[in-house]
DNA sequence: AAAAAAAGAGAGCACTGCTCTTGCTTTGGA
DNA sequence: TCCAAAGCAAGAGCAGTGCTCTCTTTTTTT
């Protein structure tokens, strides 16, 4: 679960051939993370706050200047970590599930992302909640972001290559977009399974974000067997499920 | 789309049988709340301050706490107030789709609520987003934010008088949960339904709020005919299509 | 060894939510 | 009608926030 989340995130690797100095900012910035992480666990990135930080690490709020320019940079560096152990934990099970079925696949994947999701509640809120108003994702969170996002559209990649994929039927006004979101996305996957794999992709957090935010409560009670089931219809949804394996390209059914 | 949303909220009713002293305190409440939604919208929940609602409103910020006893409060009363809102606009929707088939009405709502999210961003991230961590939803939020739910209920169980619906299996495992569930939310429909509903239900807030909060940026581009295609979809998830009208009680497929 | 770059310390600014005390005005009962 | 009680506004003040300056110390580079 928490595989490269905790202690010292970059700091770690080789740092034996820096300066003191050096060395030191590298210590000092995880070590600003380390507390800011612990705090943002702990009560929210709302109630973050900079100078806690600093008063917990025994320096001056000032001197935090010199590792992070604002309280924004830090939240970002704290993001992209989130967004890499979240896809961390997904890629892991998705290791976990090698030589299953790819709806089982899939399913793994979602528990794993609803797992984390659990294990790290403000984390996950930080970066799929509602954005601080005001902020702006930077450039840099892309690619950690979309981690998630490359483990589902692998498995939807391999389940084509070997069992065959149902194709569901797509609105004619769909067809452009769909066919500019396969060609950026999955050039490799057609249009009609683009659009499935994203919109069960947005699905699957709207799943994660009402268990995580309360929206359950009274609802569902039993959510383990609720969210299995559900990941499972999501995957039926892609077209994940049942084609037989001699039949490559599969008609779309119907 | 701003039914009931602006101005003076709950004051345009009959307070000409109030004395000055209570006339005035409901006319004060109102301009509190109004001008707190317009800091909101404008800025986000993190942002609204109360001494800036009261500058603003040319009194002093102690004044306030006369009206609210907590920037919470305040924020609850605004929570509230965008349930209600959005729930108008998904009532008003269903209304407008009178008599159209059960999945067009389905997808009608599902419209409006995206529609009123596009349009309210940051009162939809209030309520739909990260709750503010420290806050508890108080009690009195739980009925108007019911009211989407109650709407789609509404949906999937005329479908089932009109026109029968589909039910989706279910696993053995979940069989418990899902009879608990629909006995709790939906007494008159089958216990695969109320599974089903609720999933599409989260799955829906899901769409929006990846779109809402910037998921979708470089994803998907034409997120109208992306959101109704996905929409539908949801409502074939729940058993509303193209059932034969003149079977009210379908055996389910396969 | 001198110059330059980096880091820490402290004071200070403008802002926040919230509390407490001090007066003023409206209200309802005697 | 008078008067106490309640409601309300104002101001000062507390503890906290992000952030920016200046000044001094330490380390690295030339």
């Amino acid at each position: 679960m928490s595989t490269s989340q905790g202690s010292t995130s970059s700091a770690g690797s080789g740092n034996a051939s820096l300066g003191a100095r050096a060395r030191a900012r590298v210590e000092v910035t995880a070590a600003i993370k380390d507390e800011a992480r612990r705090q943002l666990a702990a009560e929210g990135a709302v109630k973050l706050s900079l100078r806690a930080v600093a008063r917990e690490l025994g320096m001056v709020s000032s001197a935090l200047y010199r590792y992070f320019p604002s309280r924004d940079d830090l939240l970002t560096a704290l993001i992209i970590d989130a967004y890499d152990s979240l896809g961390e934990s997904a890629e892991a099970a998705l290791a976990r599930a090698d030589g299953a079925a790819p709806a089982e696949r899939w399913i793994a994947v979602c528990e794993a992302v609803r797992a984390w999701a659990l294990g790290h509640p403000h984390e996950y809120a930080l970066i799929y909640g509602s954005p601080v108003p005001g902020y702006t994702a930077p450039e840099e969170t892309i690619p950690p972001a979309a981690r998630v996002g490359l483990v589902l559209i692998g498995i939807v990649r391999d389940a084509l290559r070997d069992h065959g994929l149902a194709r569901p039927p797509l609105p004619a006004a769909l067809r452009p977009e769909a066919e500019r979101m396969a060609a950026d996305l999955t050039p490799d996957l057609p249009p009609e399974t683009a659009v499935a794999l994203v919109a069960a992709w947005a699905q699957l957090y709207g799943l994660v974000g009402f268990e995580l935010f309360g929206q359950f409560h009274r609802v569902v009670e039993d959510r383990g067997p609720f969210f299995r089931h559900a990941a499972g219809q999501l995957a039926h949804g892609v077209g994940l499920v049942y084609a037989p394996p001699q039949d490559p390209t599969p008609r779309p059914p119907d």
